[in-house]
DNA sequence: GGAGGCGTAGGAAGCGCTTTCATGTGGCGA
DNA sequence: TCGCCACATGAAAGCGCTTCCTACGCCTCC
């Protein structure tokens, strides 16, 4: 049981750099060296310092540190969405690396809200840097805020000029699941998603399809929400005509499930009748029967280099931009039928 | 701490409140109420203020304004962990909530980090108030903090003398699972989990006991870690011997789900031979075959709950000490049996 | 016509910290 | 013995904001 610092007798309020010097009998401005180790300070002085900053449990306030040094020991992280495992993974990436390197994280998830852009505007102005997600808000703010002098790493987004970027390679995982599903006896291929809401999707899009056509198969899509329900409808509707697609390649593991629901509900055996992929690898898709063909993204790794590709920015360690490309796995289940 | 660049020559620093104010031409107690609306400001002053806001592009510096105002407009969160989907909806229900308010959100994990106590404490330095999820630091910490003045609020966690709490009824649903589960022709229960390590646990075990006491029988429990491997592994174990249970009643959904497959690679078939349920009711849950009975909690209302019973407190609306118990569902499936 | 009241606005004092600059001290070589 | 120089330290000047206190018109009311 460790013993709680006595508070001052009579003193209202928290404890301050005065109260830490006028206890150790020297000036504040010691007071901040001893602790900060900013400049060479007595060995004796230190101790007594020390002493009086654990006597009365001394804990510098964040708000005058950082209006006087100019820096806040805190980093930004915006999200588009925070559900779904996707954005948890990364966040805990984040924010471990960040908490190592000695910065607090601020999240701010865009979703549902009226102002993305003042709302990123506002975190940029309490943080030293800060680290945006998929499609969270447009170039020009971004190109702002990196103008503006605070560093900022892009997540999951295609490069904007001058700033660092961190992302997963799925064009090369989406083009090695098209070589893979043109393996099977496939036709006619449809992708569940909509590439134009994020250049994520977008390259899956691009490299499923560089995929399939290198074996002369020419995949449609199909615009669709990246939720179940909708991955649901929409392959409900696409499996209703005649001339039905072979195989659904959905945007992310939430459609496949709900499209699996969906063509299961019409008699159809997934990975017999129907191939189906999906996107991410979260735990649904190794429980799901038939289990889904999906592709697994190194999530935790995402925030971790962030946070550190951003860290270099702020301690101005690299002046020049760092593009990140990490590698992706096809992780081949059930789903998308007997295995060639 | 970072030493300050000089700023190029000509380099227009951030815009300050003096900036304002002189192209406003007025002073800068004049700038602050004509922003804030903290006192009458004539019309025509308050257009030529704003007018010099925009123009000069003004954003009030953060470090500035908490250490005038004594605030941080900011809330703090404390998880043990984020992986899993079940934290990743409580943050973003938290952080909807909080930033409706007009508040900021700085998240902090504890899992795997060295001096968790400190780090809260670090925490608890640049907030305005906190919420502290499980057993993330021990209550006298959770105690010391609140005497300290700063407002804390504990979710999925015991009460604490004179803290603000939210929580989900965890006894009860288990409760109705126990008796749920008396109901098929049970009559060996093993719970799997450590209701030691956390209190949340503690009362899923004891609502569980209860709910099968009221029948007669006795469940037993063994140690488990909350993920899938660990789940598998000791399922494994307590399937292996002679006389084995009828019943696995998992800790969460992840241990459920290992379960599962631990049971049937060794035979067994899930919902005849043998009856599994998890608690969480996770995205696998649905779709695991067979599909799993679990239990779902109202995870993103416990994060908005939390936010706003913790502004209640920060804004001093309220003095009392406030105890939500927000109510959870029994979700009934194939993997306890067929339904009688 | 003078005193008081009210609405508006500025000066200046902090908030708690870092950092510069000046000062005092002791050690050392000449 | 004297002067010089590191070194350690304190006083004080901000950092950018809020807010108390005061000042100044101008109007109203005796």
């Amino acid at each position: 049981m460790k013993a709680l610092p006595t508070p001052p007798e009579g003193e209202t309020g928290p404890v301050t750099i005065y109260d830490v010097a006028a206890r150790a009998g020297v000036g504040i401005a010691t007071v901040s060296r001893a602790m900060n180790g900013s400049a060479p300070v007595a060995e004796a002085t230190r101790a007594k310092v020390l002493a009086a900053v654990e006597e009365l449990g001394f804990r510098p306030s964040h708000a005058g540190t950082s209006l006087a040094a100019r820096t806040h020991a805190a980093n930004g992280i915006v999200f588009p969405d925070l559900s779904g495992p996707y954005y948890a993974e990364v966040l805990l990436g984040y924010e471990e690396t960040a908490s190592r390197l000695g910065r607090s994280v601020l999240v701010l998830a865009t979703h549902g809200r009226p102002d993305p852009d003042a709302a990123v505007r506002d975190l940029a102005g309490r943080v030293d840097g800060i680290v945006l997600l998929g499609r969270t808000v447009p170039d020009h703010v971004v190109e702002a805020l990196s103008a503006f002098g605070l560093p900022v790493v892009v997540v999951a987004r295609p490069e904007v000029a001058g700033v660092d970027s961190v992302r997963a390679n799925s064009v090369d995982a989406a083009r090695a699941l098209g070589e893979h599903l043109a393996g099977h006896d496939l036709r006619k291929v449809a992708f569940l998603g909509s590439p134009e809401e994020s250049p994520d999707v977008a390259e899956r899009w691009r490299g499923v399809r560089e995929g399939l056509g290198a074996h002369g198969i020419e995949p449609t899509v199909t615009p669709c929400l990246f939720d179940e329900e909708s991955g649901a409808r929409v392959a409900a509707g696409l499996l209703a005509v005649d001339d039905r697609p072979d195989a659904l390649v959905c945007a992310n593991d939430e459609i496949a499930l709900g499209a699996i629901v969906a063509a299961e509900q019409i008699g159809l055996r997934v990975g017999r009748d129907i191939a189906i992929t999906g996107w991410d690898d979260v735990m649904a898709a190794r429980h799901a029967r038939p289990a889904l063909t999906t592709v697994r993204q190194p999530m935790r790794a995402l925030g971790t280099l962030a946070a550190e590709v951003l860290d270099q920015r702020i301690n101005a360690t690299r002046t020049t931009p760092r593009h990140e490309l990490l590698a992706t796995d096809l992780v081949v289940r059930d789903s998308c039928g007997p295995h060639p």
